[in-house]
DNA sequence: TAAATAAAATTGTATATGCAATTATTGTAG
DNA sequence: CTACAATAATTGCATATACAATTTTATTTA
């Protein structure tokens, strides 16, 4: 007799992330950052100067999306949004200031990271990676948004 | 050499939940419903009537966050916010449309979620279910909102 | 019983998110 | 060269989400 699945995938995985999303903001927002900035602050640190749409690829959020979600960080002073070569595309960089408020949130980032591993066990961690990366490849053969033709 | 975990937990469980909430919204929107909605919808057919408290924590989301969900299924006629017995109390309560809508939407949701498990494979989706699980239960331990002192 | 406290829900404020439609701009076909 | 198609980003609209503060009602205490 074959297992099956039970329950929704959907709202458990939802349910999770909520719960991990408020472990993550506890520690990283001391820094006034939440973590979705965070996140969003590193990614432009690593790949910027770079084109929003780029960067809304990099990571998988949808292009309308990215525009608002950099808005705070703009707003704050932490990352610039400059004309592109191209007269419809743009640039986003990090400022001085960004740089080390990254730095700053990073160490933040690390404890809130090194708590999580803890409460969970590293080898929880290790194949909760595991299994999302494996979902997220899988997925991404079905989906459109990849330019997988 | 015992390895680490490497890259940001919080934010590839983010990227995860938008990609699965994508699929589900693909199927179950067909029936004007959210993926989001249809969860909430459910747990009303199942709970209620039930206070709006009882519900957030049932849901585990925060009880603001429930008032603000209700909104659209109460607009929609789906679902009843009715007095409860104490003076400042409500109670949530699920009408007949409402339960035809959440049957129709959850044939939907079967075909998603089988669709689901087809591309990430059952074992895959039930070591998802089982890591997802584990983790809520040991995070809720370190939790505030859980009142297990 | 009046004042202080507790409990339940909601509102204020802010961010996160995506789809559809729009605005610019660039490229292309005729 | 001009009408048309493709690109890049943004705006309109709607929902999801939480924390802090507020409102309303009930309970407890002095």
């Amino acid at each position: 007799m074959m297992k099956k699945p039970s329950g929704c995938t959907n709202l458990q995985l939802r349910q999770l992330m909520r719960r991990v999303a408020q472990h993550y903001d506890a520690e990283v927002g001391k820094t006034g950052l939440k973590g979705t900035q965070y996140s969003l602050l590193s990614y432009v640190v690593k790949l910027g100067p770079i084109r929003p749409g780029a960067l809304a690829q990099a990571m998988m959020v949808d292009a309308s999306t990215l525009t608002r979600n950099l808005k705070p960080l703009i707003d704050a002073g932490w990352v610039t949004l400059t004309a592109g070569s191209d007269g419809r595309s743009r640039l986003v960089g990090v400022t001085q200031t960004g740089r080390d408020k990254r730095a700053e949130a990073q160490r933040h980032w690390k404890i809130a990271q090194e708590q999580l591993n803890a409460v969970l066990g590293i080898p929880r961690v290790l194949a909760l990676h595991d299994l999302i990366h494996e979902s997220l490849d899988l997925l991404s053969s079905t989906d459109k948004t990849t330019g997988t033709v």
